[in-house]
DNA sequence: AAAATTCATATGGAACAGATATGGATATAA
DNA sequence: TTATATCCATATCTGTTCCATATGAATTTT
């Protein structure tokens, strides 16, 4: 059984005369006979009745000819599904992220610039820690995710940076540096005696160490107080009064209860990342459109 | 696009190795490997990456391997309906009948046979007078007709003899004839003097040239008093008391409040014939297992 | 009765599928 | 590390299939 029989037959059914169908598919008569005799000894079926004036369909051939047309156009949309899968127009995509990530409007912007530029493939998020993010994809069970951490020495995986963003100082409201003149940046320094709140060095080790190094920086070692797992969570800590911790400048969209936000003044400029991670040599079209999309507009927003 | 490439590529799909779906296909892996190239070429897709130890799908290539799953068992369920078609095993046929023809038993019985017989074949019932029955048949808007009426001399119908039953009286249950030992014959002379109800002789010329034939024989003519458009209405006009009327045997069956049925006593025997029409060349399989079944199922059941 | 239409058959050439032989790359084993 | 095994790709050849041209047969139309 082929295709192209399938085709002539149809051509045949519908134009009612061999000769005529010849025409449409630019062949010529005797052998499109023979294909359509060929396909009947395929089926050992009779298709057609051959009258002096063209042929005449069979019940058999009225049948056949439902089928046909329904296969022949499932056969046209494999091949236009396989090419649009093949071009990353179409298919499924898994992204991860961090917890803090999604805070930064950019993120939420590509995945809605990406929605709306392949709306045929499926994106599916999914949040973890940097290291089981990065884990999954080299498990492929992940495309892309957005992390926050330094490249992690991970084979086949390439990290790209997007954006750089200013830290600031998270602070209970009723802390005696929290109302001094919010705008003013708060020098580093002054922490140094403060107990702080920790995001869990395993979930995101990239961060922890940029403060931690900050404050080293700075002439003070971090005193940690309390670990929390998520990095809104440290902020729920810190809104209960149990430290103080540094925070991406876009967690404080969230305006929490009890939570004060400051500027810091230290040198040099301390900054959080974001990056995307994918594998080196991605297979998946999609997922690298997905990747160039980011990387396309992250120049854009860095302040 | 090819059927057999399809075929090709889900075994190597299903295989993970073109050597061990080349077996599988019992064909060499070289023209195995060919044609996994050229349905590649085609779609200007790749479909697989080869890897030292087998090859790996693509996102296209397991975007294509649904579809042609799909595509392939669609294919062999055509292939498959169209045989059964042409054995007359699925379709649809339509078959006529007359007014009176379902109150046989042997009507319905074939109907219920057939059914079961040809479970696939949608069999659609329609109710006509014999002139239109016929004509339909012409048309080949229906496959088939329980018919009472002799051969209508139109080209190309063949009518076929299925059984015969006797002629009974219809009587009003008040009528003087009535009482008497019902199951005594009744003379058709004594009927001379009677107002006759008669079924439109349009509708069925059969049955009612019949009845005149057989008055005519016993040495009189009958006195029509009132024409229905359908057998069964001949009878509400005689359990009106408007007449009386020979009907088929069977119809007795309708146990009508205010009709009385009685044999009748007339040389030669009066009868009433089941009949099926059809085309005398008959395309539709399903159509001629139909009338082959009635007239196998036909002897058994003449009395 | 002749012409026209349409399908079937015959024959030759081009394209294609499949077989065998062989090469190249990578993983596995010694 | 070297050797072997595994697996896919390439090259060449053969048989089949598909298509074109030429022609025949049957039926309808002029």
């Amino acid at each position: 059984m082929d295709i192209r029989r399938l085709r002539y037959f149809v051509a045949v059914a519908e134009e009612g005369h061999i000769t005529r169908a010849a025409e449409r598919l630019g062949i010529q008569q005797p052998p499109l006979s023979q294909q359509i005799r060929a396909l009947e000894t395929e089926l050992d079926v009779q298709l057609f009745r051959r009258k002096p004036r063209g042929v005449e369909m069979t019940d058999a051939g009225r049948t056949l000819l439902a089928d046909a047309r329904r296969i022949l156009s499932d056969v046209d949309g494999a091949l236009a599904r396989a090419r649009r899968t093949a071009r990353g127009e179409q298919g499924r995509i898994v992204v991860g992220f961090t917890s803090s990530a999604p805070f930064h409007p950019f993120v939420p912007r590509v995945i809605r610039r990406f929605r709306e530029l392949y709306p045929r493939v499926s994106l599916v998020l999914e949040e973890g820690g940097t290291g089981d993010l990065v884990a999954a994809l080299g498990a492929e069970r992940l495309d892309a995710a957005f992390i926050r951490s330094p490249a992690p020495a991970s084979e086949g995986i390439a990290v790209h940076p997007l954006l750089e963003e200013p830290m600031v100082a998270a602070l209970p409201s009723g802390h005696p540096l929290a109302p001094k003149s919010r705008k003013k940046p708060l020098p580093l320094a002054d922490l140094a005696t403060e107990p702080f709140v920790f995001y869990r060095r395993a979930s995101g080790p990239g961060l922890h160490d940029a403060i931690v190094g900050a404050c080293h920086a700075a002439g003070f070692t971090p005193r940690t107080e309390q670990e929390a797992p998520r990095i809104v969570s440290t902020l729920n800590l810190v809104a209960a009064g149990l430290g103080v911790t540094l925070v991406p400048e876009s967690l404080s969209d969230m305006r929490l209860a009890g939570v004060v936000y400051r500027p810091l003044a230290v040198k040099p400029r301390l900054t959080a990342p974001i990056r995307i991670a994918c594998r080196a040599v991605d297979h998946s079209a999609a997922a690298r459109h997905f990747v160039a999309l980011a990387r396309r507009e992250g120049p854009s927003v860095t302040p």
